[in-house]
DNA sequence: CGCCAGGTATGAT
DNA sequence: ATCATACATGGC
C-alpha cells in the first residue's frame, strides 16, 4: 500500500486551480469527474481539490511537504499588484475575466524543457499523451501504473528509436541530444536558475530543438521570469489582432503573466474565434 | 482526406 | 539578415 497524506491550504480569494492547471503551462494533470485534479509533480502523484479558498493536496508515494505546494503552486506570492496591471489593458482584462485566478507555476527546469522541446508544433493534446508515454517508459514508478518524468541519467539509456516509439516523431533526437548534453554536464541546467536572463538563455538555446519559443518557456515556467512571455501560432496571431505595437508599458516585468491570459483566451475561444 | 498543432534547423536568396 | 520549407504524428 502506497503512503497517502493530506494537506490542506488557505487560498488568496483570487486563486483558480482549474485555470491555472488548465492553461496550457502544464501537460501532466487532468480534471477528474468530480472536479479535482490529479497528477504527477517530481516524486509525488497528488490529488488537489479546491473548495472555495481552501485547497486539499492528498499525496501519494512521496512525502509531505506543504512548503513544496505551496512553492510549485505560487501560493507564496501576491498576484494582486500583477492583476492591477493587466486590467489597466482592455484585452488582458477580458482575458483576466474569461479565465481569472491563474498562477505561473514553478515546475522543474528539465521537465520544463523536454515537455516544450516536445510542445513544438504539436498539440497538447498529444503533448500530454507523449510525455505520458516517455514516463512511462523511462522514468520511476510512483505508484500503480504512475510515473514520475525521467531525469537526464534515464533519458540516455535509451536510443532514439526508443524515444520515437512513444510518438515523439522527429523531436526524438532533440530529446536525446538534450539528454546526453545535461547528463554529461555539457549544458549546466542546474546552474542556470543563478543566471541573468540572457546566460541562461543563451545556455538554453545551445540545445538543438530550443530556440526562442522554449527557451522562454523553461525561463517562465521553470525560473518564474516572469517578463519572458513565449509566443507560439496562438499569440502570434492574438498580438498582430489585439498587440499590434507590442506588450503595453503597463505589463512590463510581468510579459508572461499577461501572455498566460491571453494565450488560454484565445486557444479556448474566448474571444469568439 | 487535408489541415493544424505552445517551433526549430537548415538551406536558399 | 531574412525567408521558405521539412519535419512525425494524430486529433479534428
Amino acid at each position: 500500500m502506497w503512503l497517502k497524506t493530506l494537506m490542506k491550504f488557505n487560498l488568496a480569494d483570487n486563486f483558480s486551480l482549474k485555470n491555472t492547471l488548465e492553461c496550457g503551462q502544464c501537460f501532466r494533470w487532468n480534471e477528474d469527474s468530480d472536479g479535482s485534479f490529479c497528477g504527477v509533480v517530481g516524486k509525488k502523484y497528488a490529488r488537489l481539490t479546491q473548495c472555495g479558498k481552501e485547497l486539499f493536496v492528498e499525496e501519494f508515494g512521496g512525502r509531505s511537504s506543504a512548503c513544496f505546494w505551496q512553492k510549485y503552486l505560487a501560493l507564496d506570492e501576491d498576484y494582486r499588484i500583477i492583476e492591477s496591471k493587466l486590467m489597466k489593458i482592455p484585452i488582458l482584462k477580458a482575458a483576466y475575466e474569461f479565465s481569472p485566478g491563474i498562477r505561473i507555476l514553478r515546475q522543474d527546469v528539465w521537465e520544463t524543457l523536454i515537455s516544450f522541446i516536445i510542445s513544438q508544433n504539436n498539440n497538447i493534446k498529444r503533448i500530454k499523451g507523449i510525455i505520458n508515454r516517455l514516463s512511462k517508459l523511462a522514468g520511476t514508478e510512483i505508484c500503480d501504473g504512475v510515473y514520475a518524468f525521467p531525469k537526464p541519467d534515464q533519458l540516455v539509456k535509451f536510443d532514439i528509436e526508443d524515444l520515437r516509439s512513444v510518438g515523439s516523431g522527429f523531436r526524438a533526437r532533440y530529446i536525446s541530444s538534450a539528454a546526453r548534453l545535461v547528463a554529461e554536464g555539457v549544458v549546466d541546467l542546474p546552474g542556470i536558475g543563478l543566471m541573468s536572463d540572457e546566460a541562461a538563455r543563451c545556455v538554453l538555446t545551445k540545445i538543438s530543438g530550443v530556440g526562442p519559443k522554449v527557451s522562454a518557456c523553461v525561463l517562465l515556467y521553470g525560473l518564474g521570469r516572469k517578463a519572458w512571455a513565449p509566443v507560439d501560432v496562438w499569440m502570434k496571431r492574438g498580438l498582430l489582432k489585439y498587440l499590434p505595437d507590442g506588450w503595453p508599458a503597463e505589463v512590463k516585468g510581468v510579459e508572461g503573466v499577461a501572455q498566460q491570459y491571453l494565450y488560454n483566451y484565445l486557444r479556448v475561444g474566448g474571444d469568439g474565434s
